[in-house]
DNA sequence: AGTACCACCTGACGGC
DNA sequence: TGCCGTCAGGTGGTAC
């Protein structure tokens, strides 16, 4: 599910590939995929090269040779595949990019809860979207100004992209595991000792998982991330994980290790 | 401001 | 075997 993590890996996969490349081609297979007519994306992409590009939050925006952004969402199930030849077609291709090496890049999405936009302007874009500061790009004192006064779960906080931006349902766990934090623990009842905490494993916890590609399967055994499921027990202390109920999504958490 | 719920979407999985 | 409901998850909208 890319979250920060894992599309700073696909940052690093496009950065390898297919930048510096020239688009010769653009071709849309399946329109709901861009928030953009497949006509604009044609005519911004055609003959340009990818010359750059930055992430914030769970956005990728690649910098084109003439002023523009291509902005990548990847929703749940986005990827970025880079292979030789244009006519091999895999499933669920949504858009591919024909580049003058004889290379294609192309933007697969299952599930379609991605999106595949342009841009002139990233800061306004990212602006209009309310989308708060990337997860790894603020000190510690911002991190607690940024919870300062807010009534809510520290779980829906991390999750909230306004306020933070990059972290999702998974990651939010993982990092208030390692923090030994409830996740249904109200902001306000934490104090300054457990935020710093939190702020301390979520840049932890980020940094690692870029390390090991964001694979689960790489995860260290102590982590939470392998053993996100119910039957599984805490890595740690050998405890059932429980799976409880915020803000109707999903939360897996230790018992033992987090009140 | 926060929450609850709905919708979008598709592949996997369990039950019968 | 195959049909069907449910779930997963990021995000956006709406109502309270």
């Amino acid at each position: 599910m890319p979250e920060l993590p894992d599309v700073e890996v696909l940052k690093k996969y496009l950065d390898s590939t297919a930048l510096h490349q020239q688009v010769n081609h653009v071709e849309v297979a399946d329109a709901r995929a861009i928030s953009v007519t497949p006509r604009t994306l044609k005519r911004n992409l055609k003959g340009r090269k990818m010359k750059g590009s930055r992430r914030h939050g769970k956005f990728l925006m690649v910098e084109l040779d003439n002023g523009r952004y291509l902005v990548l969402h990847f929703g749940m199930t986005g990827q970025l595949k880079y292979y030789k030849g244009h006519d091999e077609k895999f499933e669920n291709e949504r858009v591919r990019f024909f580049f003058d090496n004889g290379y294609t890049l192309a933007y697969v999405c299952s599930r379609m809860l991605g999106e595949v936009d342009m841009t002139s302007d990233p800061e306004k874009f990212l602006r209009e979207r309310r989308m708060g500061q990337d997860a790894m790009d603020f000190s510690q004192e911002a991190f607690l100004e940024l919870l300062e006064g807010r009534r809510g779960s520290i779980k829906s906080a991390l999750m909230n992209q306004n306020i933070i931006c990059g972290i999702g349902n998974v990651y939010s766990d993982e990092i208030l595991y390692q923090a030994k934090v409830d996740p249904r623990t109200k902001i306000k009842q934490l104090g300054k000792r457990e935020l710093k905490q939190i702020y301390k494993k979520m840049r932890y916890v980020l940094e690692k998982a870029v390390d090991f590609q964001a694979d689960g399967r790489r995860a260290p055994r102590t982590w939470l991330l392998g053993n996100r499921d119910l039957g599984e027990k805490c890595p740690r202390c050998g405890e059932a994980l429980k799976r409880v109920q915020i803000n109707s999504r999903n939360a897996f958490m230790c018992p033992g290790c987090q009140d």
